[in-house]
RNA sequence: GUGGUCGUAGCUCAGCCGGUAGAGCGCUUGGUUGUGGUCCAGGAGGUCGCGGGUUCAAGCCCCGUCGAUCACCCCA
C-alpha cells in the first residue's frame, strides 16, 4: 500500500475536527483578551543552552541541523520549544525595556518534545498559555487571579468538568523544614510519586533518601493527604502542630487562592497538600488540573509561580502562569468521538444550479450573502437537485438556495423550503458558523 | 529511550489445525426525467501495514521495520 501512514505522536485532524480545535482556540482567545492579556508568539526554535537553562529535568528537545552542515561545524545548536514558559521568559529578557510591567500575556502554539507517545500525549502538541510578570515582585494576588482566568476560559466549552488541584511550595517546603528535614527540594519530589506508587513506598523513600525518622515521614504523609474545597486545610495543617514561617506564608496564600476560586468559580478548585510537580522552577502556587472522566490523561492545565525562571542578573521577573493542553484535551475526545462539530465545512448556504448557464446568476447570489456574512459556496455541478442537497447533507451544510424567478430557501434538516428576500434573510444564529456539540 | 499487546475494504470487524479473502455500514448506479434522507435491485473497492524468512503452499508461523495502544519515564 503507498498510502502514506501518520507519524507517530505528530496528530492531523480531518476538517470537522480541525473546526472544533479552531473553535476552542478562537474561544479561549477571546476569553484571554477579555482579562486583558495580549497576544505574544515567540518563534519555534530556542537556542539549546535557552532551552536546558532550567533543566536536569532531562527533557527529550527535538534539535535542530541543517542537512549542509559541516559534521564539524560549530553551529550554535538549536532545538524545538517543549513548552511556552521557558521561550516567554526568554522573550521578557530580551525585550524588558520595551514591556510594560506588571506584562500580562497568552500565547496559543505547538510545542515539540521528542517523547514516546501515548493516549493524549503527543511530539507535536498545543499549548495555550497565560502568564504574569512582574519586575522585582509579584504580588501574590496573582497567583489568585490566574486559575479564575483559566476558569472564565473553560467556561462556556463543552468539555468535561475539570478540577484544578492546587498547593503551594512554601506551604509543603516549610512544613518539611518544619519538621526538621534538610533537603525540601527532593521531599517535594518523591511526595509527587505518591499517587503512582503509594504511602508506604513514599515513606521508605524519605527514610532512605533523606534520613527522615519514621515521625518526620509520618508527618509528610499526614500533609499530603490534606484536601479540601474550602479553607478548611488551614486548620488540618495547623493540628499538625508544626510552625514555621515559610509555612505560614504558604497556608496564607493557598487560603487566598482557594477562597476567591469557591466563590468565583465554585467546584473548580481543590487545594491538595500531595500536589508538587516535578519541575524545580516553581517557587509558590502550583496547580494540576484533572478532567473528570479522564483522570488517565494526567493533568491538563498545569503551572506554577516561578521567581526565578527569568533574571538577566540585574533584574528578576517573577511570574505566574497556567498552560492548558490542547492537544491532550481535545484529541482524545475528538478520536472518541465524544466532541464534534455541526459541519465540515464553514459553508452555511449552497446556492443550487439549475443549469450550467446559470453559475454567474448565482455567483452573484452567492455574494450577496457573503456581503452580509453568511459563508456560502456555489454547488460544483448542475446536477439533479437531489444529488445537489445531498452534496449539502453530506458537508452537514444546513440550507440550500435555489434560483429561479422566485428564489427559495431549504433547510435541508427539516426539509422546510420557503421563499425568501435574500437581502435581508439570516439564519439562525446557531447556524451561521458551525458548532462544537458533544455526543 | 526500555518492555508488553495489536495492525485484514473508506469505517467497525469475521477469517477454524497454514490450502492465495468475507460481513455490516459507507461509497456508486438504477428504480425516482431537477428536491436528498426510507425502501428495493445492481456495482466498484483489499499486493491482508511494509520488508525479508520458513514451507509444495503464509492473512495465519519466524525476524526486522513502521504505525496504534498500554506500562516505565516524564509531563500538556
Amino acid at each position: 500500500m503507498s498510502r502514506p501512514q501518520p507519524l507517530s505522536g505528530f496528530p492531523e485532524l480531518l476538517p470537522r475536527q480541525r473546526i472544533v480545535e479552531q473553535q476552542v482556540v478562537d474561544h479561549l482567545r477571546r476569553a484571554f483578551e477579555l482579562h486583558g492579556f495580549a497576544g505574544v508568539q515567540t518563534r519555534a526554535v530556542e537556542s539549546m543552552d535557552q532551552l536546558l537553562r532550567k533543566g536536569e529535568t532531562s527533557k527529550e528537545v527535538y534539535v535542530l541541523r541543517r542537512l549542509q552542515a559541516e559534521a564539524d561545524s560549530g553551529e550554535a545548536g538549536l532545538g524545538l520549544h517543549f513548552d511556552l514558559t521557558v521561550p516567554f521568559a526568554r522573550y521578557v529578557l530580551e525585550n524588558a525595556g520595551k514591556l510594560q510591567f506588571p506584562f500580562r500575556r497568552y500565547q496559543i502554539q505547538p510545542c515539540w518534545r521528542g517523547e514516546r507517545p501515548q493516549e493524549g500525549r503527543f511530539r507535536e502538541f498545543w499549548q495555550a498559555d497565560i502568564d504574569i510578570v512582574d519586575r522585582d515582585d509579584l504580588p501574590a494576588h496573582y497567583e489568585v487571579e490566574i486559575p479564575l482566568v483559566i476558569a472564565d476560559a473553560l467556561r462556556g466549552l463543552p468539555l468535561p468538568p475539570v478540577r484544578m488541584h492546587v498547593n503551594n511550595r512554601k506551604l509543603s517546603q516549610g512544613f518539611y523544614q518544619g519538621v526538621g528535614i534538610g533537603n525540601t527540594e527532593e521531599a517535594l519530589r518523591i511526595i509527587d510519586k505518591l499517587d503512582k506508587i503509594g504511602a508506604e513506598a513514599v515513606a521508605k523513600l524519605l527514610i532512605d533518601q533523606l534520613d527522615a525518622t519514621t515521625e518526620q515521614a509520618d508527618a509528610c504523609l499526614k500533609l499530603a493527604a490534606i484536601s479540601s474545597t474550602d479553607t478548611s486545610f488551614v486548620d488540618e495543617v495547623k493540628a499538625l502542630g508544626v510552625s514555621d514561617p515559610l509555612l505560614e506564608e504558604g497556608l496564607a496564600e493557598l487560603a487566598a487562592v482557594v477562597e476567591a476560586a469557591a466563590t468565583e468559580a465554585p467546584g473548580l478548585v481543590v487545594a491538595d497538600m500531595k500536589i508538587a510537580r516535578g519541575l524545580d522552577y516553581y517557587t509558590g502556587t502550583v496547580y494540576e488540573t484533572v478532567m473528570e472522566g479522564y483522570e488517565s490523561l494526567g493533568s491538563v492545565c498545569s503551572g506554577g509561580r516561578y521567581d526565578t525562571l527569568a533574571s538577566d542578573g540585574k533584574n528578576t521577573y517573577p511570574g505566574v502562569g497556567l498552560s492548558i493542553g490542547i492537544s491532550r484535551i481535545l484529541v482524545p475526545l475528538l478520536q472518541s468521538g465524544k466532541l464534534t462539530a455541526t459541519r465540515e465545512v464553514p459553508t452555511c448556504v449552497l446556492v443550487a444550479l439549475a443549469d450550467e448557464d446559470g453559475r454567474s446568476e448565482a455567483n452573484a447570489l452567492a455574494q450577496r450573502l457573503r456581503s452580509r456574512g453568511v459563508a456560502t459556496q456555489v454547488s460544483p455541478s448542475a446536477a439533479k437537485y437531489g444529488k445537489q442537497i445531498k452534496f449539502a447533507d453530506k458537508r452537514g451544510i444546513p440550507f440550500v438556495l435555489f434560483p429561479g424567478d422566485e428564489l427559495q430557501m431549504k433547510d435541508i434538516r427539516s426539509g422546510e423550503q420557503v421563499p425568501v428576500d435574500l437581502d435581508s434573510w439570516e439564519p439562525p444564529t446557531e447556524d451561521l458558523h458551525p458548532r462544537i456539540v458533544s455526543a
